[in-house]
DNA sequence: TGAAAATGGGACACTGATGTGTCATTCTTC
DNA sequence: GAAGAATGACACATCAGTGTCCCATTTTCA
């Protein structure tokens, strides 16, 4: 178990990760059986990957953080411009909403937890303040504000996605109308 | 009991209702305990007031709703044009954040319950559709969607009012006038 | 094919939340 | 000051979620 990583328990362990992610963005109460259930796994598995329920919620931690640091890169690499950045990981991030609510949507949840980095935390808001200057947004409006937008935003895109009210490409091209036009500087 | 309302049940029932709308607001899974503790009264008087957790539901449900119809109907009579009335709408309900959450946040959490309605399930798209037809919003965004970003805009509004960042007035300007350029047809 | 790995499922104890009830104390109100 | 309302503090039973074993069965792979 220490040494060997069969394909086999990758994919039953990223079944429970996915699992887990789906339930416990909309419910963190939601039980271990159900999350077993929902990766069609018997709860005897899940405790032979995950000893605890902390073990899982660490692990998701880790997994959430990754997935969207990847996303994040690629999105800084495709980028010129503090705007544009901001408007690609918007859309990078919307295919990944059940780990941003998963990881945000409870601020206290991960207080004190070793796992737990908010490295972003200062390059965001410099982001941000970057737009501000060049006159993509308006420097009027508190950065942290803008944020919650952002993430309110990226919520919203990623249900419609999800209902099929939008087809994804429809709905990311909304987003970032909405947020530029509603955070430009323009009267 | 029946025929009885003092002044005291009715300020202890207020402060139940007002801890498990606070708490519910972000964690349904929060123990009567917990609500009990927060509104300062024991676990007994809670109980004396909703002998069972779906009393309370059922309670702050249907004062939530009624909260929330007052503040709609306010806002409606003291409007004229439909994207004022909108809005003035926004601005109402951000002091009604706790129970926006408690009331929209899981959309099958009342699902069945005979106390739910959806009375504005139909107004609110109405209005957003006669807004897009006066011009003030624009026709290409689906009303759906344009709700979505109104929820998401009152709750990051009212964070913020919440934990000090902004001062009211202050909030629900920058609420508003993100809503309407983020939306309006203009390019 | 046969051994090892992986899984399913049941039994069990433990814990926290819940629901019910009783009794003593505090507070209103007349 | 006395009666009744309101509350707090316990005690107790119940129940769902959790964690731990154990064993039979299935799947994987050399």
């Amino acid at each position: 178990m220490t040494t060997i990583d069969s394909g086999v328990r990758q994919r039953t362990r990223r079944a429970i990760l996915e699992a887990a992610a789906t339930l416990w963005a909309r419910d963190f109460s939601a039980s271990l059986g159900d999350i077993a259930d929902r990766a069609e796994v018997s709860r005897s598995t899940l405790h032979r990957y995950f000893p605890e329920r902390q073990a899982l919620v660490d692990a998701l931690l880790l997994d959430s953080q990754a997935q969207v640091e990847t996303a994040w890169d690629a999105a800084v690499a495709a980028s010129s411009t503090p705007i544009e950045t901001v408007e690609n990981i918007m859309t990078a991030i919307v295919d990944l909403a059940d780990q941003i609510l998963f990881l945000f949507s409870d601020p206290a949840r991960f207080a004190g937890n070793p796992n737990w980095r908010d490295d972003e935390d200062e390059a965001l808001p410099d982001l941000i303040r970057a737009a501000q200057r060049d006159g993509d947004l308006d420097p009027a409006i508190d950065p942290a504000f803008v944020i919650g937008v952002m993430y309110s935003l990226i919520y919203v895109t990623a249900e419609s996605v999800s209902t099929g009210a939008l087809p994804r490409h429809k709905a990311t091209e909304t987003l970032v109308r909405v947020f530029r036009h509603g955070l430009s500087p323009r009267a």
